[in-house]
RNA sequence: GGAGAGGUGGCUGAGUGGUCGAAAGCGGCGGUCUCGAAAACCGUUGUGGCGCUUGCGUCACCGUGGGUUCGAAUCCCACCCUCUCCGCCA
């Protein structure tokens, strides 16, 4: 979220952001005007609260003078009463604020695009070339169902379409790329792996900003108030929340695998067939906490960290900057990484890289101390996907497919797999 | 799931209705001493909100949320978490 000091001093360049992003500046409105009646019954309430304590210490010393103090009692016990009342208007104004402050997005980077949905997206880099082909290339459900990777009938027989049956290489495919990327982040990029919990809390929710707006789009078991985790930047980034750091713990980079769940109302339709858009997918996250002045420098970090995990998988991909619309609650930059799908035509998107600047820090309480007896300030979060796999493997079936149905499998991934061609 | 014990500041730990934002110890920081260090001694050392102002005032915070009371770390209720034992179990 972002200070309210800030949206007090500075409610226009606030609106400006929130109607570039195309959120319902309400929300705005509704802070503002809260606030205003918070600081107001605040003021008073704390007056009120200054002569109670005051007279409080004069009872009890008259009590122990064994002087008579029931006039001052009397007395208190209206103020009181005037406290009771105050505090519950102050309560709701408390409130009102926070919900209000709870909706208001991350204010988007002056160097974001702006534009709507994504019409304003900018393709900043591109590495490889999309490969040409001398015979018809095969979507991956027609490869997956040759060679026996992929059961989407018995998947959906299980639990439902969208979720995903992997078999034989599909299977080992999926579990050899989950090893060698957290194994290229943990020894090549300076990452520290973790396995976290798939299932988070409403507050760890709230603090990385899924929830409120984006409460229905997950699973969730309303009988514990538990949410199946959207991706593991939750649970990553809600590692050191409510805690202080210190300065020399950072710059800190954690890794983790985990399962992914979306409900993603009205997902069924065009562009889900196969492993386009699933329910239920596995990825490699990336999440750094780091110095506030330091962050812009480690969105482009992470971002290559991700990219290489495309490079070393010979994958041609391109890089966008988000524009306004298209950014994330959460973040104030965001960049996308797109490959290319030769079988479905497609650039497919498996990884954002956002720079949440102090958004999530301020939500979730993650703060650092420069020194020894500094004030503590909020760090910086970043997450980045490294990457996600059912779109990677899309690509890797069809651009490694042969003309044989066959398909030949990346060198980095070989010793993983303990096979050059899938057949 | 059942029974019990417990959650207090960076840590250990005292506090069962009023002078308690909280003893004491450890740790940290500053100083005295010393060529320097250690020891010893002295001082200092939580977070956030609001208001005026850059220094002060004030409020809140002892797991979380309610309640009782003129007054709650302390009493009552609910919930969460940790530990021990039992049950169940990969």
């Amino acid at each position: 979220m972002l200070e309210p000091k800030f949206i007090r001093t500075n409610p226009d360049a606030v609106r400006q952001g929130m109607i570039n992003q195309k959120s319902d500046t309400i929300h705005l409105d509704d802070f503002l005007s809260a606030d205003e009646s918070w600081r107001k019954a605040l003021i008073e309430v704390d007056k009120l609260k200054a002569l109670r304590n005051d007279v409080s210490e004069k009872i009890s010393q008259m009590k122990r003078a064994k002087e008579d103090a029931s006039a001052e009692i009397e007395r208190m016990r209206e103020v009181s009463e005037q406290i009771k009342v105050l505090d519950a208007e102050v309560k709701v104004f408390e409130d009102k604020m926070q919900s209000a402050l709870l909706m208001i997005p991350n204010m988007p980077d002056s160097s974001v695009p702006v534009g709507f949905n994504d019409e304003g997206n900018i393709v900043v880099k591109t590495w490889g070339e999309p490969k040409e082909f001398d015979f018809q290339p095969l979507p991956h459900w027609d490869l997956a169902a040759k060679l026996g990777m992929i059961d989407f009938e018995r998947g959906a027989k299980i639990t439902g379409s969208g979720f995903i049956l992997y078999t034989k290489w599909g299977a080992k495919l999926e579990r050899s790329l989950i090893n060698w990327m957290l194994d290229l982040h943990t020894s090549k990029h300076g990452y520290t792996e973790v396995f976290t919990p798939i299932l988070a809390n409403r507050n760890s929710m709230t603090g990385t900003g899924q929830i409120p707006k984006l409460e229905f789009d997950m699973y969730r078991l309303p009988e514990d108030d538990l949410f199946l985790i959207p991706t593991a930047e939750t649970t990553l980034t809600n590692i050191y929340s409510q805690e202080i750091l210190d300065s020399s713990d950072l710059p800190i980079y954690f890794t983790a695998y985990s399962p992914c769940f979306r409900r993603e109302a009205g997902a069924a339709g065009k562009d889900t067939r196969g492993l386009l858009r699933v329910h239920e997918f596995n990825k490699v996250e990336m999440v750094k906490y780091v110095h506030p002045e330091k962050s812009w420098d480690e969105l482009e970090s992470l971002t290559e960290n991700a990219e290489d995990v495309l490079e070393g998988l010979g994958l041609a991909y391109r890089r966008l900057t988000l524009d306004t619309g298209d950014i994330s609650f959460a973040s104030a930059k965001t960049y996308d990484l797109e490959i290319w799908a030769p079988g479905v035509g497609k650039w497919l998107e498996v990884s954002s890289c956002s720079n949440c600047t102090d958004f999530q820090a301020r939500r979730a309480g993650i703060r650092f101390r420069r020194e020894q007896g500094a004030k503590p300030e909020f760090v910086h979060t970043l997450n980045g996907s490294g990457v996600a796999l059912p779109r990677l493997v899309v690509a890797i079936m069809e651009n490694y497919q042969q003309p044989d149905g066959s398909i030949i499998v990346p060198e980095v991934i070989r010793s993983y797999m303990g096979t050059d061609v899938i057949r």
